[in-house]
RNA sequence: GCCGGGUUGGCGGAAUGGUAGACGCGGUGGUCUCAAACACCACUGUCCGAAAGGAUGUGCGGGUUCGAGUCCCGCACCCGGCACCA
């Protein structure tokens, strides 16, 4: 038998892909069917690409991975929703169409052809008639219909703000695009800038964005929902208002320590504030005007930095504490936040750490109200303590040594007294949404003189944009849209005056925080998408895509879906019931880069290896959500693996059809117990283990064939077929061939899921394992069914147990028949 | 500082509280070959041993249990998020 595999058969694996790619075209197994409602559906999705040159391993990952679960769902005889589109709007389409003196449009749909052609190679399973781009007017008048939904709701408004700026890209940004300070998409230095802008009010769904996690519990990666609740950051406190003589409003501030209010000393103000410019006295307000000039001045790093000096300026007011009835002064320090809670603080040096260096430096009061246990006092150690203990100096607090009391406790009282009150707070902000940039979807909105912001109606929609190109488009801190003046100008819907267009674009987050919904009717005319598709095919049953995103895309996504339910447009109010990230490729230990030179190129991988041997080097690297260095994969290992799977299937040597139970019984057992427990492992996601599986059957059908029950038993037939169906989830083309070798008509896709007989998911025999004080000294082969009295006495009388029994005495015996034996000595 | 996740051979990784290291990579030896490649077979945690067998072993220290990689307590280190958020 050497003989034979010395010029051992094998396929081709060029030739293949190219032979079922025109096979899945014709046949069309992966359009979603959706034409009988009893079937059970699955709607699997992969965060769609922005249209960047060609395909990179990330891409190969994703898809591979979660084309591993939506060809699983297929065998197991759902209906599957598995669609791909193109997040087409955005800067570098832009950038590249100032440098070439084009329209963006030219660079974007060029690279999605050039995509689309990678990903239809790749072989994965996509629905291509639902097939969408965010930067069609198709697609985005409906972005602009869901813009206008939101706006006659409040839930889109505009407001003047210090919004964040990026230098570089030339326009605003949300917060959720600012990481340490730095644009999260091209690493320039934020600073910001007094505009007015366009807002969704994700704020009012602070709550429930937290509240409706709860459903997503286990099915959401821990640290995506950790992510969340950070950035959403829920505080529980109150607001306490402080009189200021000859001011009839009075500071409010926000604190989550009330019950330290008797050492409040004095009150801080953000300075970029407007309430310390209202404050701020006569003598004061030259050094007060210098020094929020310097503020303005300081970038995001500046501004949070922990480790800078505090620094302020004293307004020339007072306030009183509605506690003590005290003066208090009134400064202003870059250490409060404008645009959190009030902008103002009141300052409690001995029991906030920053008050009390803020203090220290400008030779404030301090004064200790909690008595903790073990540390000293704040005033001279200047370090301030937040721990429980006996509340000191706090008449209305006399007895109380527990926090929650505490803070209980004085809350009533400033309700009583109509100064104070509980609440809640969240560091969550309203979503900035306008953009300075051409190539985005135009904002639905005209600017009249008389009527003000007027939605343009729906059968005007879409607004399009107009044809702009090269220098046109170049970033010049105010949207390339108002350069378009013959655009602009329009008459207002409402009451046909002269009127102009809204000149900024929506930010790209927008486009893609509702295409899944798309994606269930792409061609709709009648709304955004049609209910009754949306009703049949959402929620997502399973999102996959980068960790990125985690606050990003994920937040906004929630917050649409919450939005559109409270419009009656959708039932459920989470879109995605589980989320998968998958890790990183990299290679060598470093993330892969241009500048280290040690980048893996997708392509190239698949010219050398071919598809099938690239998508399952990925799969079986280890579990999805971890990285996967390159260097430590072999996708010449996976070749050869596909290859031996493939010779079996060539080796075959009986007829399609035949009837199995007639076949080899070991063999047949390895292959129904690899059905059984593969079906357990797709549904964890334990892709990875899955092809380990795989290995082992195609292993014990190796041997079945060479030394044991031979080619043609029927057994080895039915081990091959099912290799090809579990192969067809991970390397499709192969797969695809095999069932052909296997003499039957395509798609191994379309096969039903193998049906397992459970009579040979019992072997046997069992190794029963013995073990004497926990430790294993024999192993015995027994029948299944074997009593506990017959396995005890036949663990005692194994000959190496007895060895290690001598001259003990016996106290105890735990049997777990058939599996294992333990005498306690 | 607060929150979340993790730590298993040379490497990637498997293990409903019950044989730790499945599967693969790499390595060693062999079959085939004039030779090589391909393919196939065997071995491969560490230490002692010719073998049988034994000792030891899942980041560290304790605990629960007949039995712990797995459960509990404490600690170290690594990765990620938030952070002048009052």
């Amino acid at each position: 038998m050497s003989t034979q595999h010395a010029e051992a058969a094998s396929y081709d694996v060029r030739a293949i892909q190219d032979k079922w790619r025109a096979v899945w075209d014709e046949l069309r197994p992966f359009d979603a069917d959706g034409s009988d409602p009893s079937r059970e559906r699955r709607y699997a999705l992969t965060m769609f690409p922005y249209p960047s040159g060609d395909l990179h391993m990330g891409h190969g990952e994703v898809f591979a991975l979660h084309d591993v679960l939506a060809r699983y769902w297929r065998l197991k005889g759902y209906d599957v929703l598995n669609p791909i589109g193109w997040d087409s709007f955005g800067l570098p389409a832009e950038n590249a169409a100032i440098k070439r003196n084009e329209n963006p449009a030219t660079f974007t749909y060029d690279n999605i052809e050039t995509q689309a052609e990678s990903i239809r190679r790749y072989g994965v399973s996509f629905d291509w008639t639902r097939r969408l781009h965010t930067s069609d007017p198709e697609y985005y008048r409906w972005t602009q219909w869901l813009f206008l939904k939101m706006f006659e709701r409040g839930l889109a408004y505009r407001k003047a703000s210090y919004a964040n700026w990026c230098p570089n890209d030339q326009t605003v940004l949300a917060n959720e695009q600012v990481v340490q300070g730095v644009c999260e998409r091209c690493g320039a230095v934020v600073t910001k800038r007094e505009l007015t802008q366009w807002y969704f009010k994700i704020t009012d769904y602070a709550q429930r964005l937290l509240d409706d996690m709860e459903q997503l519990e286990g099915a959401w990666p821990e640290r995506v929902l950790t992510m969340q609740r950070n950035w959403i950051g829920r505080s529980e406190g109150a607001w306490v208002d402080f009189a200021v003589a000859g001011r009839d409003e009075p500071i409010r501030v926000f604190t989550t320590r009330p019950d330290t209010l008797y050492g409040a000393t004095f009150m801080v103000v953000a300075p970029d504030a407007k309430l310390a410019a209202e404050l701020v006295s006569d003598e004061q307000r030259g050094d007060f005007d210098a020094y929020l000039e310097r503020t303005k001045q300081a970038t995001e790093i500046e501004r949070q930095s922990t480790e800078r000096p505090k620094t302020g300026v004293f307004l020339g007011v007072h306030a009183t504490n509605p506690l003590t009835g005290e003066s208090m002064p009134v400064w202003a320090a870059d250490y409060v936040l404008a645009d959190y809670g009030s902008g103002a603080v009141m300052a409690v040096p001995a029991h906030d750490q920053r008050d009390l260096d803020f203090a220290r430096t400008y030779d404030l009061p301090v004064r200790r109200v909690v008595d903790v246990p073990g540390e000293e006092n704040p005033e001279e150690t200047g370090v301030a303590t937040s721990g429980d203990g006996a509340y000191v100096n706090s008449p209305a607090l006399e007895g109380i040594a527990d926090k929650v009391e505490g803070i209980a406790s004085i809350i009533e009282k400033l309700s009583a007294d109509g100064v104070g009150e509980g609440t809640i707070n969240f560091r969550l902000r309203d979503w900035l949404l306008s953009r300075q940039r051409y190539w985005g979807c135009p904002i639905p909105i005209v600017h009249c003189p008389d009527c003000g912001e007027v939605a343009v109606p729906d059968d005007q929609l879409p607004v399009e944009l107009p044809y702009l190109t090269g220098a046109d488009l170049a970033p010049k801190g105010t949207s390339p849209l108002a350069a378009a003046t013959d655009w602009v100008r329009t008459t207002c819907p409402s009451c046909g005056g002269d009127a102009s267009r809204d000149t900024d674009t929506m930010d790209t987050f927008v486009d893609s925080s509702w295409y899944f919904l798309r994606y269930c009717s792409p061609g709709y005319t009648g709304g955004a998408f049609d209910p009754a598709e949306v009703k049949h095919w959402m929620p997502v049953d399973m999102y996959v895509g980068g960790v990125e995103h985690a606050i990003l895309h994920l937040l906004y996504s929630r917050f649409f879906t919450k939005a559109l339910h409270d419009m009656g447009l959708v039932s459920f109010v989470e879109p995605f019931t589980a989320l998968m990230n998958q890790g990183q490729v990299i290679n060598q230990g470093k993330a892969m880069s241009k500048s280290l030179g040690n980048g893996i190129d997708l392509g190239q991988q698949i010219e050398e290896f071919g598809v099938d041997s690239v998508r399952l080097t990925l799969v079986f690297a280890g579990p999805p959500e971890d990285d996967i260095d390159w260097a430590d994969v072999s996708p010449a290992g996976a070749s050869k693996f596909l290859q031996r799977a493939w010779r079996i299937s060539h080796e075959v040597a009986s007829e399609p059809g035949v009837d199995a139970a007639s076949g080899d019984v070991a063999l047949r057992r390895v292959t129904h117990k690899t059905v059984a427990e593969c079906e357990h492992l797709y549904d964890s996601k334990r892709f990875n283990v899955v092809v380990a599986r795989v290995m082992e059957l195609v292993n014990a059908t190796r041997k079945a064939i060479d030394s044991g029950a031979g080619a043609a038993d029927p057994a080895v037939r039915e081990a091959s077929e099912v290799t090809a169906m579990l192969l067809s989830t991970v390397a499709p083309y192969v797969a695809e061939e095999m069932w052909a070798e296997l003499g039957h008509a395509p798609s191994v896709s379309q096969q039903a899921w193998p049906t397992v007989d459970p009579a040979l998911l019992v072997d046997d025999t069992v190794t029963c394992v013995v073990q004497v004080k926990g430790k294993v000294r024999g192993k015995l082969e027994v029948p299944p069914s074997i009593s506990d009295e017959e396995l005890e006495a036949l663990a005692l009388a194994e000959p190496n147990v007895a060895r290690h029994l001598e001259g003990a005495e016996i106290r105890k015996v735990i049997i777990r028949a058939p599996k294992l034996v333990n005498i306690v000595v």
